[in-house]
DNA sequence: CTGAAAGCGCTTACAG
DNA sequence: CTGAAAGCGCTTACAG
């Protein structure tokens, strides 16, 4: 068992103190006015000795643990997962290591997940907030906890957040599909308040009126996470089973509704795009797999890693105090379903 | 501000020691022999004061930080998503947090993560190792950090592993286009000395050796990490395009490796099942979309990830110092591209 | 230019 | 039954 190699085991080696070596190793030899010769020879003794910091103890003292929570609502969703990537080679480009858990979209996971970080003393949290956790988010702004949300967030502007501009890609989506000569187009999204779905559903109505087409309520149906294939397998029959289908075009808004209701038409006799056109959200595997291409709305996750980690650096380096609403592209990939 | 609620403020409510108070919250009252009322009173006092222990503290006196490290190949793919997200529940009901880092297969990525997650103290290692890496692992072995393999593991037995039967898998697999009427199966798996890979090649071959059918190496096609879309693209090229195709089925060896594949297929003149049998490996929310839907080797997630944890928690409470080899079944779910 | 010392918030032998 | 005290491995004002 080769021994843990100490701070104080360099300062022997080096004949000098502990606090020498911490400053040198730290970077903050000028700080400090350690002379260049000893600075030289500490970081070569540190080298030999394959001088590896105990970052707890530097946590402890420092209060700074170098550590990111984040919080999604399933780390096995793909698009959680693409996202956590990104973010965590972000982190590493920082520095930080991430946590990660998932809140399942429930609000006492959600509170747990957010104590076991803090007790954890996490520098900083990024979060795609669950339906009624605004509490909970405040509570951290009380605390000053940094805190960066993703994805989602709540309808006031008064917090971090690093999204895609929901609003106009759902407009283009549905835009795509009343250019292609469908009249009556439906929705399906999920029954929540956050403002990523409430966006998606704006700028579904924004395209309709645009086009002067009135918007009818109920063409719109509201999903529940906890029996989410059941209601969308349920809309469908809604939509389509009736003798004269109500919607000729299906907008979709998100992965996994997607997912349900593509394998949900397989089954059908309606053929995509000709009698039903389609635009998904978000990407999967599958698309490209359906008999008829899909149209979906791509997020750019990179640039959702990349601006919500380097947002929360600055908010922990305190290099700013004000609250950022970060927006970022989304685009439309035009595949068959759509017409 | 809301001030953290320290030991000592409970301490000092109650007028004890903060050792008393240590005791009692770590459920220690009877070791130490904590009086009942004492005890009673103390615990009253930390849920009123709302007290959350500082983990890092703890970590630092204790040399125990409740926390796991999870190396994967990659985060985003769905395969090991999905373990992470059963490695996480698992460990959350055993009070584990857990740290997850993406090797991308390589040996320096995997070395960075493992110092990284020991310079947090990480009470155990979860890896799912790179090629290669068998130092890597030594030396975690000859420092005493519990470490446990998932996925894969090194031809010789003695670590500790969580992972399906590869080779029988694979068998069955095989068994099941032979048994459709398949003559010439060919293979395309990755082109490592890892034993998953290993087992599901010799699975294959022992398939065919039972069914009396002699064994061509051609037929078994070997991609590379680095370009492995690129290479399953050639593969099919070389196993299709020839004027007389030189397989009527194909095995192929990983959720990656099927995806490219059924892309490529898709856009080839060649018939599933009737031209072409398939079986793949792992699930993928394409499966379902081919058009011929895929018959699959399927993992059985949450067991895997719950007997990774439960193993590593063995080891890290000293119960057990044997080395263990931890098997989980694999399932053929059949579809209809397997004939 | 360098060192002695306090302290981060806990845990845990030890003494009484 | 309970408390005083050491110590985990660092960082960082402070003194010289």
């Amino acid at each position: 068992m080769t021994k843990k190699v100490l701070l104080k085991d360099i300062a022997k080696e080096v004949g000098v103190s502990t606090a020498l070596v911490s400053y040198v190793l730290n970077g903050k030899a000028k700080e400090a006015r350690v002379g260049d010769e000893m600075a030289k020879k500490i970081k070569k003794v540190a080298k030999k000795l394959n001088y590896q910091p105990n970052l707890i103890a530097r946590g402890l003292k420092s209060g700074r643990t170098k550590t990111l929570g984040l919080i999604v609502a399933d780390i096995s969703n793909p698009f959680f997962s693409m996202l956590a990537r990104f973010i965590e080679n972000e982190a590493d480009r920082h520095g930080y290591t991430v946590i990660i858990g998932s809140s399942d979209e429930k609000l006492d996971k959600s509170q747990k997940l957010i104590d076991t970080f803090l007790n954890r003393q996490v520098d900083g949290l990024i979060i795609a907030p669950v339906e009624g956790s605004r509490n909970q988010i405040n509570a951290l702004n009380r605390m000053h906890i940094p805190v960066v949300l993703v994805d989602r967030s709540f309808s006031d502007k008064d917090l971090n957040a690093v999204m895609i501009d929901n609003r106009n890609a759902s407009f283009k989506a549905v835009q795509l599909l009343l250019e292609n000569g469908y009249k009556k187009i439906g929705m399906i999204s999920y029954d929540t308040s956050l403002s990523h779905m409430q966006n998606r559903v704006a700028g579904y109505k924004e395209a309709l009126r645009e086009s002067g087409v009135e918007v009818n309520e109920k063409l719109i149906r509201k999903v529940s996470y906890d029996s989410f294939t059941n209601d969308v397998f349920g809309s469908l029959d809604y939509f389509l089973k009736a003798k004269k289908p109500l919607v000729d075009a299906l907008f979709l808004a998100t992965n996994s509704i997607s997912i349900a209701a593509l394998k949900y038409i397989n089954g059908l006799s309606i053929k995509v795009p000709e009698k039903l056109g389609l635009v998904c959200f978000d990407e999967s595997e599958a698309y490209d797999f359906f008999y008829s291409p899909v149209t979906y709305v791509k997020q750019e996750m990179p640039l959702i890693g990349e601006k919500a980690v380097n947002l929360l650096m600055k908010i922990i380096e305190q290099k700013t105090n004000n609250r950022e609403w970060c927006v970022v592209p989304a685009n439309i990939i035009v595949g068959e379903s759509s017409g």
